[in-house]
DNA sequence: TCCCGGAACCTAGAGGCTCTAGGCTATCAC
DNA sequence: GTGATAGCCTAGAGCCTCTAGGTTCCGGGA
């Protein structure tokens, strides 16, 4: 009968691959199932429904990113922390669009708590420590860092940029030279 | 037998009041037959299939946060420009989410010649103009501005910033005082 | 060794959404 | 009036979600 030997941990990687294949949004239970060979309803003894999958997805998601940005961070500071971590964040959208969408879609309170607004924005403040702002313009800054990470990367992504012949990866680059001079030179 | 009535223009409009209350996601085309009183297939002879609602519902967005904006940006100049500027995109994204998210994921090569290329960065630029960068660092300063912009409202849209107490009205502000501090002393 | 409980997987089926093919009926121009 | 056209319909196929209720594999204890 040779079983497909399925667990929440193998389906869930699984589904992150596949939504990194067909996009976030042609995820599905059906086309999850048919790359393990087994019937749709097979799954539904490891997940609830088709949004537990999308969120524990997202969950993953935010896990591995929040592991590399940490490597990335590690032994660095100042701008070069800085490049560091948004670096991260832009390739591991770059290399797991699904992933990355599915990270954006489903920040409900109980998921969010879980992963994302510990570790991520833990990281952000400590990159940020390097510039001595006062309380509250770090958390300013904090949000002002993460828009602007996001926003490029999804608008990238979207293909929002490829109407201008300007390279993305130099106007990257030179954005992350513009967020270091502002941190640096914070308006009071 | 009481006609509805149906347009392609009043099918697109309803279809973006739906999606402002149910979610984007949630924009289908039965629910917006159901809305009109009248079955599935009727709706088909006003649109080629779902996507294509889909993109209609994103370039009436699209040409609607252009008006606003062009109307916001009318006989300012310098710091009033980027603010009226940026809070067009912030509001509109407030009250009309549904149409927000549209904008955001049909970015096809077809659709985004059609409006958004063309006018949205076009103003960015205008408001830029007062800040006399060269280029490419205009282009450059175009894409930080649209991806903070953008990114502070999707994430503050997504619920990311709740889970700290500081006021997103005030971050916000604070972000738009550091984007026109960073704008007024560029990086060479 | 046997059996037994739970986990893994199945079939069957209801219900929703998408979309096509083909037919009827208001309504407007003439 | 009489066509022509646009607006709307029924019927139905295909895919996806999810539930209810089996059956089969497997490890551990008597």
């Amino acid at each position: 009968m040779a079983r497909a030997g399925l667990t929440v941990e193998r389906v869930v990687q699984a589904a992150a691959e596949l939504a990194d294949e067909v996009g976030f949004d042609n995820l599905t239970v059906s086309a999850l199932a048919r790359r393990f060979g087994v019937k749709d309803a097979s799954l539904y003894s490891h997940l609830k429904n088709a949004q537990d999958l999308r969120e524990r997805v997202a969950v993953l998601a935010l896990a591995e990113l929040a592991d590399r940005a940490a490597s990335a961070l590690a032994g660095r500071a100042g701008k070069d922390a800085l490049v560091a971590f948004a670096n991260a964040y832009r390739d591991y959208a770059k290399e797991h669009p699904g992933r990355y969408a599915a990270m954006q879609v489903d920040l409900t309170p109980e998921i969010a708590a879980t992963s994302r607004a510990d570790r991520h924005s833990e990281m952000t403040r400590a990159i940020l420590r390097g510039y001595h702002l006062p309380e509250p313009d770090e958390t300013d800054a904090v949000r002002l860092l993460h828009s602007t990470v996001h926003g490029y990367t999804a608008l990238e992504a979207a293909g929002g940029f490829r109407h201008h012949p300007r390279d993305t990866e130099a106007s990257w680059s030179k954005t992350l030279d513009a967020l270091h001079a502002l941190l640096g030179n914070w308006p009071s």
